[in-house]
RNA sequence: GGUGGAGUGGCCGAGAGGCGAGGCAACGGCCUGCAAAGCCGUCUACACGGGUUCAAAUCCCGUCUCCACCUCCA
């Protein structure tokens, strides 16, 4: 496979080769379930679902690790202001992630573990990094001692000195160094009892960079080919991360896959700042597989500002695709065409997965098939459909998968169809006899009803206006 | 203070020394009873100032503007 991937660590694309011939282990940094996801959330996971599928797509078995963290200081800050248990406050936004995902046509990861299932490796992870002299406890607290790991800082090209000395106002004491970063905190009072653990150090709950490391190992093994995550994890949760798994012996990741921002108003969309649109908000006004096309179109390390006018660009364009394929299943059948892929797609997507051009590629091959079906050659309509499908499939936005194909086939959008055929056929009498008045006042009268009319070689069809 | 990005035609958005990505919008044409859809064509852009080169949006130097990370963040 001739696959490159820009690796934040090599600054550089690299070519990529799995560690295991045939095979290839991500882990992708999913989210805090603090809140409801924002388009800024299903991006990243976008992006990472493209990966996954031109992975396969290329021949390879892939094993895909996204995590949930379920615990941490916002999830239990928002839960006791909302008066509700954390792990109820993180569940109930697990779920709207997961059905912000599905709705998207996200993939679901080969496993989603939960931090707090995994407090046993972690534990594990700790005491192998104290035996190895790179981690400290203090008072039920544990630090990684970033000064006893001489890689520190190589994944972002910081240097510890130049670092701005952490925040962290109450235990800098107590540290060796203000940037050590705590691998576990123990228990504070006034913290709900159902949110610590008990461990060689006292009860207490993880640290968040821990997580990732511990999981990884379980599921990944020691070493993995690919890990990911959005532009705002290289530091210091990657960096850190990555110190860990190195100190406790670990080869860990070998490419890292930075995404960039969806941007509201010129900056990076945020909880914390506000600026956010919900998945939720935004499939009310576009249809999700519309969204997906705006955010998985523009080049993965992009940073894309999120617009009302941008979203509806990307849902014309790809309505345009959408009428090709649509129209040319009517007429050849939707399974007739070999799935092949065009070889600028092919290397478009090798080429560090630049969708911008895949999806050209996908433009161009449908506008052949767009002058095939007005010729009424019908094979190459049936190869530019197969071949328009195929490469729609790697970037999960294939008109006729039943992901976008919405409850169609129930009997009242048949009965639907039926009646529209009538007063088509009313049209058509009255066109034959010339009466235009009267065959234009039928196609008004369903355009008012939000069906749209269209004149083909083979006779009327119709469909939704949107 | 350290680190890393970005500025492209009316708009979105690629590219990264020479061959006008693609889409959206607009306009003209073909097709159509008229439309719609489609196809063909038009709109020759790369923040600014220097430099290197036969050739620069792309490389180098400088300037301006914006964003991000170094604290939770996809």
């Amino acid at each position: 496979m001739s696959l490159r991937l820009y690796d934040t660590a090599a600054r550089a694309v690299r070519d990529f080769t799995p560690l295991r011939a045939g095979q290839a282990s991500m882990y992708v940094c999913g989210l805090t379930v603090q809140g409801p996801p924002h388009v800024g959330h299903v991006r990243a996971a976008l992006a990472f679902d493209v990966l996954r599928r031109w992975l396969t797509a290329s021949g390879l078995d892939v094993t895909s690790i996204r995590n949930v963290t379920d615990i941490d200081d916002k999830i239990l800050a928002k839960a006791a202001a909302n008066g509700v248990p954390w792990w109820a406050w993180a569940y109930t936004n697990e779920l709207a992630c997961t059905r912000a995902y599905d709705v998207l046509g996200v993939l679901p990861p080969t496993y989603e573990p939960r931090a707090t299932g995994h407090i046993p490796d972690m534990v594990d992870f700790i005491e192998r990094l104290i035996e190895r002299g790179h981690a400290y406890a203090v008072d039920g607290d544990v630090y990684f001692d970033v000064r006893s790991f001489p890689g520190y800082g190589e994944l972002t090209g910081q240097r510890l000195d130049d670092l701005q000395p952490a925040a962290d106002t109450d235990s800098d004491e107590r540290k060796r160094d203000p940037r050590d970063f705590a691998l576990w905190k123990t228990h504070k009072p006034g913290e709900p009892e159902t949110a610590a653990w008990a461990t060689p150090w006292g009860r207490g709950r993880p640290g968040w960079h821990l997580e990732c490391s511990a999981m990884a190992e379980r599921y990944l093994g020691a070493e993995f080919d690919i890990h990911g995550g959005g532009l705002d994890l290289r530091f210091p949760h990657h960096e850190n991360e990555r110190a860990q798994s190195q100190a406790a012996g670990d080869g860990f990741a070998q490419y890292w896959l930075h995404n960039g921002w969806v941007t509201l108003g010129g900056e990076k969309m945020s909880k914390s700042l506000g600026n956010t649109a919900l998945v939720d908000e935004v499939i009310k006004r576009v249809r999700p597989v519309e969204l997906r096309y705006y955010l998985v179109t523009p080049h993965y390390r992009s940073m894309i500002e999120f617009t009302d006018a941008a979203l509806a660009e990307a849902g014309a364009a790809y309505r345009r695709l959408e009428s090709f394929v649509r129209r040319a299943a009517e007429r050849v059948g939707a399974d007739a065409g070999k799935p092949d892929l065009a070889p600028e797609f092919v290397a478009a997507l090798d080429d560090d997965l630049g969708t911008p051009a895949a999806v050209a590629a996908v433009h161009e091959a449908v506008r052949q098939g767009n002058t095939a079906l007005a010729a009424g050659d019908d094979e190459a309509t049936a190869a530019a459909l197969g071949s328009v499908r195929a490469m729609l499939a790697v970037l999960g936005l294939d008109p006729l998968d039943p992901q976008w194909a919405g409850g169609a086939d129930d009997r009242l959008s048949e009965v639907a169809d039926e009646l529209v055929r009538l007063a088509l056929g009313q049209r058509q009498a009255a066109r034959a006899r010339k009466d235009f008045a009267a065959a234009d006042a039928i196609r008004d009268q369903l355009a008012a009803l939000g069906v749209q009319v269209e004149d083909t070689p083979s006779g009327p069809r119709w469909e939704l206006s949107r």
